[in-house]
DNA sequence: GTCTATATCCTGATAGAC
DNA sequence: GTCTATCAGGATATAGAC
């Protein structure tokens, strides 16, 4: 069994994910948890700093991994392609969902809907968490872009994580159909049931890739 | 001056949309709108109505521009080009910046975060009212996408979908930059200062573009 | 239709015993 | 570290006078 302290973020984490910040209460997370009201307080001192804590544990490895998968594709010898950059940025974030040691499809509904409407107060908090990250995979898609001026590719950037962060907080729906072949496992013959969220991540990268390649405003068609 | 019905309408939509549903109370709405408190459950009934009327008023006009413009495009000799019938898509959304009449910025933004992350409860409710564009706007794709199969199409309209709702519920940063531009009118010899929306129009019109016109799986070169 | 006053409940937070 | 008990305030909603 777990400490008090695993308990309460993992309960709040889920709470958070399915109701959103300001409609979860410490009642219902301490209640779920099995969890003294008192413990929130003690062990994060408020709601917020509960909020902050959940935060940090789980941005940190997934900035990890997305740096250094792009360290990785920038050392090799044959020079990045644009799929594999943009997979490398969207890949990690969109597979949270069979991450239950990052906090499963709950972490990632959390991240997407907290991201894509932030709190006020908390928004100067976590969002610089993602400036190394956004830095540097903008300047690698700068290389590979050297027609798309720095106006637009900002704002490609832009469409490409909002187009993320929705899939990200809708995939409750798409975790509910990876449960359920889980369930239907008998059917695939005992083999792993087939991997949704792998699709999701094809599809999303194929979308974004083109997007992002598109035709700049003065070489671009009449219609 | 207003009825007091209208004057609760247009304080409710811009605090929902500066501070989420759940964390805007019906005190700070009759305080801004300077209206009893009582007044709310006398024209309403309770918070929820009051959020489903304001709802009910803005997405009608909002969809049916949408669907007349279709409508229009379709009924010409020329048959429309992708990027005709993306602008007639997202650009009814993104110009409710510049439209006061529909509720300006802070409508926008409110479809923006409510639609993107729907409290549960609301979800039921409003999700049908964008059925029929949805299910218009997707057979108009498919002529023009042939290639495209339908699930792959789905999740391309999906895509397409998050990164306007994304740029929606960000535009207080655009409209600010708006608003600063109106400050600096002298700047612009007294005529109309720049329309960044129309600029964000056709930044996402292209990168959506690119998106769905992108290769199908099976033509997808090997990077 | 509008107001005052209030009912009822829930919220985050804390004091202090164990 | 964990618990009970409680505080002070804010939430939605309603009753009833005007």
């Amino acid at each position: 069994m777990q400490g008090t302290r695993e308990r309460i973020l993992e309960a709040a984490e889920r709470l958070f994910a399915e109701r959103g910040l300001e409609a979860t209460s410490l009642r219902a997370i301490t209640a779920m948890a099995r969890v003294n009201l008192a413990a929130v307080h003690y062990h994060f001192g408020s709601k917020d700093g509960l909020i902050e804590a959940i935060f940090a544990r789980r941005v940190e490895p997934l900035n990890r991994e997305r740096l250094d998968r792009l360290t990785t594709l920038e050392a090799r010898a044959v020079p990045p392609g644009l799929e594999e950059i943009v997979e490398a940025f969207v890949g990690p974030a969109l597979r949270l969902v069979r991450r239950p040691d990052r906090g499963g499809a709950f972490c990632m509904r959390l991240l997407g809907r907290t991201i894509a409407v932030p709190v006020e107060a908390l928004h100067a908090r976590i969002a610089p968490l993602f400036d190394e990250v956004r830095a540097r995979y903008a300047r690698a898609l700068r290389r590979l872009l050297p027609h798309v001026g720095g106006t637009e590719l900002a704002w490609r950037i832009h469409f490409m994580v909002g187009a993320m962060l929705f899939t990200m907080s809708k995939q409750p729906e798409v975790a509910q159909r990876v449960m359920n072949d889980g369930l239907r496992s008998g059917v695939h013959g005992g083999r792993r049931p087939p991997r949704n969220e792998e699709a999701a991540v094809r599809r999303l990268v194929r979308f974004v890739a083109g997007g992002l390649r598109g035709p700049t405003p003065r070489r671009m068609r009449s219609r």
